[in-house]
DNA sequence: TCAGGAGATAG
DNA sequence: CTATCTC
């Protein structure tokens, strides 16, 4: 009911100030004191002794287009689908336009946007793979979605102190909690933002006392973010923001404080502090649901759910999502950065007005399955793999999403359609029932075939 | 979740 | 298969 984040007035716009480090309980070195070890490629190391980061390329479709076609640079951007602006350039941005604001809305705002259509996210895709490749050079690599990653650079920080490559210089901003963090955009509170810097207190970067230990190991961490965001930004052309801390969750609730084409770093020593005034939603894991199920225990804020006691967190959202957010909450995160390899699914999806005539399901099921296939035989050709099962999944207006599988047929639009009619057989005839409005084909699992690769 | 489109993972 | 979450 109340002190939802998103709503009006005053006492928000404080509530959405995030600031005050108003700590209710839990020490201020979590981090420092945690001995918890790692599993995988910096296994058995404490937490505190990783150093990760997370890359987010800025407004990623957007920078995508303008590489294509630089006639769109230093112009107010939108990238469409249906009638969303799914994102947008900085300078739309700056004209009020928002990710995933409605095409008419955003013309209101900026009449002088442009807008490119991203229905075909197949250049989203190759510059994925630019990106990722890119990155993953600088330690083990995680991919999620499609710009963002992580580095486990632990290695080589350790590399360089022991080189002695090390410049004793911060580079980008290191956040200090006393400056607080806020929301831009009401309805994404985890897309956080520095609140104006208190020139007494911030510190963006350049030399200072000498570092040692974890400081020293972060700060190393700061020089191989800033090169690496000056190599995807020659390379693939793309700038980006980075965080750097001990962790991944840490890392990535930074990596936004100074967006665009800025690095922050969160000292070890100003976790605990960063974090509790955070709403939880800020947290990557806290959806709608398990926000609203903590609203329901009077829980809004990280420091709030540091006060709950594991059990009855437990009661509320089940062990494993509560065994992970006792630990996000103290800052802490063992989770390992993993290596994903390929994509295990491929899925092609397609929405219209909600229609129960098969001619219209059957039209969009004949551009869908020629562009499954496609994508599979890519597939194929790339890490000779194939699929052994076909989802498909629909949806009508104002339901849930069903689905169905099958094995993977040598008629996908056919197969579709069988599912479609079955559908519509099973369903009660009344008039002015809800009609099919969405249609997803998925092959799945994506295995490799003997005698693959090589 | 008001939307579009894709992917992962838990139960 | 469904629910939830992510970008
Ligand atoms: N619900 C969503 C979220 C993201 N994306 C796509 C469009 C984005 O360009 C890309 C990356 O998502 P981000 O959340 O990182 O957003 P941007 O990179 O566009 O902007 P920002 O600069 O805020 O990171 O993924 C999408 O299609 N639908």
């Amino acid at each position: 009911m109340t002190s939802q984040i998103s709503k009006k007035g005053l006492e928000d716009f404080r509530r959405r100030q995030f600031a005050g480090p108003n700590v209710v309980c839990g020490s201020s070195d979590e981090i420092l004191n945690n001995t918890a070890t790692t599993t995988g490629p910096t296994k058995g190391l404490p937490d505190a002794r990783r150093v990760i980061i997370h890359f987010d390329v800025d407004a990623f479709y957007a920078q995508v287009e303008e590489v294509r076609d630089h006639s769109l640079r230093h112009k107010p951007l939108g990238i469409t689908q249906k009638y969303l602006v799914v994102t947008c350039n900085y300078l739309a941005r700056e004209a009020g336009v928002t990710k995933l604001m409605a095409i008419s809305e955003a013309k209101k705002k900026c009449p002088h946007l442009i807008l490119v259509s991203g229905e075909d996210l197949t250049p989203y895709r190759e510059a994925s793979k630019l990106i990722y490749g890119a990155l993953k050079i600088y330690g083990p690599a995680e991919k999620l979605g499609m710009d963002e990653v992580y580095v486990d650079v632990t290695r080589e920080v350790q590399m360089r102190i022991d080189r002695g490559a090390m410049d004793n210089c911060w580079h980008g901003h290191v956040h200090c909690a006393r400056n607080g963090v806020t929301s831009d955009n009401i309805h994404r509170p985890m897309d956080l933002r520095a609140s104006a810097a208190d020139p007494a207190v911030s510190q963006t970067g350049g030399a200072g006392a000498v570092e040692t230990g974890c400081r020293l190991r972060l700060q190393v961490g700061t020089a191989i973010a800033r090169e690496a965001r000056a190599a995807l930004a020659r390379c693939p052309g793309f700038r980006s923001s980075a965080g750097v801390a001990h962790n991944k969750l840490l890392a990535k609730l930074v990596g936004g404080l100074h967006k665009p084409d800025d690095q922050t770093c969160l000292p070890a020593d100003e976790a605990s502090a960063f974090i509790a005034p955070l709403p939880v939603r800020a947290m990557a894991g806290v959806g709608y649901k398990t926000e609203r199920q903590l609203q329901d225990a009077q829980i809004t804020t990280v420091d709030q759910l540091r006060c709950l006691p594991l059990d009855q967190l437990s009661k509320l959202l089940g062990a494993r999502v509560a065994q992970f957010l006792s630990e996000a909450a103290r800052g802490r995160d063992a989770r390992p950065v993993e290596e994903k390899g390929p994509p295990q699914s491929i899925s092609v999806e397609d929405s219209f007005k909600a229609c129960s005539c098969f001619s219209k399901v059957e039209t969009v099921l004949r551009v869908l399955a020629p562009d499954l296939l496609r994508r599979l035989v890519q597939d194929k050709e790339e890490f000779g793999r194939r699929a052994t099962t076909l989802r498909v999944t629909w949806r009508h207006q104002g339901a849930k999403r069903a689905s169905c599988s099958s094995p993977m047929p040598q008629e996908v639009a056919l197969q579709g359609m069988a599912v479609a009619h079955k559908v519509q057989a099973e369903r009660p005839h009344a008039a002015g029932l809800p009609e099919m409005c969405s249609v997803d084909l998925r092959a799945v699992p994506l295995i490799s075939s003997r005698g693959a690769h090589r």
